[in-house]
DNA sequence: ACGCGAACTGGACTCGCAGTACAGGAGGAG
DNA sequence: CTCCTCCTGTACTGCGAGTCCAGTTCGCGT
């Protein structure tokens, strides 16, 4: 319609820079309109509330994040066909990927919803942990196809290992934050990718 | 010096809880000098801002987080003199404690601080940095012993395997509380110590 | 050309919470 | 008796979220 971007975009992308770097709660009504050069009416208007806000971000964030696993994967199963390779590539990619990323990696979202979930409604605490179900359930499938060509060293709860790649891209994010440093949340993988190696090095 | 506890601790118990529950932008003073029954100002005479109280909690925490795992590891340590079977023991050990922990382990504090941290100075910010620099020298520390006696079947970032013990622990606090259950982070430390175990499968 | 609805703007207001200022009170230590 | 520590009470500022509502602009269908 209009060619510049339709303002509710424009909302959500200047609303996500802030809260990446500062924090929903530190991000205000204020700053954001006056970012998206609109009034707060306006903001208003296409948002109830910061709830509502919190909740586009979310769905918004979720989606680019399945996306993204999507394509990585897809783009380490062409490069080898053996699902332990596939997912040692993908974690590779994965790993450079949040590198190359300057400060904010998005994952972050879902650690900072989780830790001000009383701020948001029940709706939105549903889509996040829908999200990382979601993931779980993505990575177990994974892992269950490999442990059918490979046997594992040790029985594990397929379901943690699963959870264990949001935990490792999580728990690396809170840390990177707090140290202020840039590449503990790829070292974090790559451990896991060691890991991985170690767990399923014979075949069945 | 009075019978009744000191009303600092007090606020500062009152508080941890609140922060815990629900975070600490979400907790207000109000709700705190309501649960510590003193006034407004009475808070404000033991703390300058909500600023000082964060310091406060943080400083207390991480004492009390560090005098844990010296508990923890040296008990393990009176268990078995070996360097490997003793973390594999205090693994364990830290494992079923976080399980017996209702709902909020403390962990959290180290993440919804590094989430909310513009909301804190700079002093808060490197209390959170150095405690978690902290765990990662304890924990390097502990893997080099280990390695002294145990040859790696693959090479790993000794600081990044020291992060990993927090990272684990975060991570799955993280999920832990977006998923509404309760034995996440323990089974992700179980994984990691199982990951331990098939590094350091064979003696030097 | 007219009207209608979508996408806004502007201004005035309420409310909750953080933080400040300051005056005063109780009770123990010297 | 007095000073200091540890408070209480009241009254204030300021900010940000959220509400209400009246009015504007502009493209679309008829």
């Amino acid at each position: 319609m209009d060619q510049k971007v339709d303002t509710r975009s424009r909302i959500l992308d200047i609303a996500e820079a802030a809260v990446l770097e500062k924090g929903f709660e530190a991000t205000s009504i204020e700053e954001i309109v006056a970012g998206a050069q609109i009034s707060r009416s306006g903001f208003f208007y296409h948002f109830k509330d910061k709830n509502a806000l919190a909740r586009a971000m979310l769905e918004r964030y979720i989606e680019a994040e399945n996306a993204l696993y999507d394509d990585l994967f897809a783009r380490a199963r062409e490069l080898n066909d053996d699902p332990l390779h596939c997912m040692l590539i993908g974690l590779k990619l994965l790993a450079e990927m949040l590198e190359e990323m300057p400060t904010g990696h998005p994952g972050c979202v879902i650690a900072s919803t989780a830790y001000q979930d009383r701020l948001f409604d029940e709706g939105v605490r549903e889509l996040n942990r829908q999200a990382i179900l979601g993931w779980r359930k993505r990575f177990r499938g994974m892992f269950e196809e490999i442990a059918e060509v490979y046997q594992p060293r040790e029985a594990v709860n397929m379901d943690a290992l699963g959870d264990m790649v949001s935990s490792v891209v999580e728990g690396g994010l809170v840390l990177q934050r707090a140290l202020r440093e840039h590449n503990n949340a790829s070292e974090q993988i790559m451990l896991f990718r060691t890991y991985l190696k170690l767990l399923f090095a014979s075949k069945a």
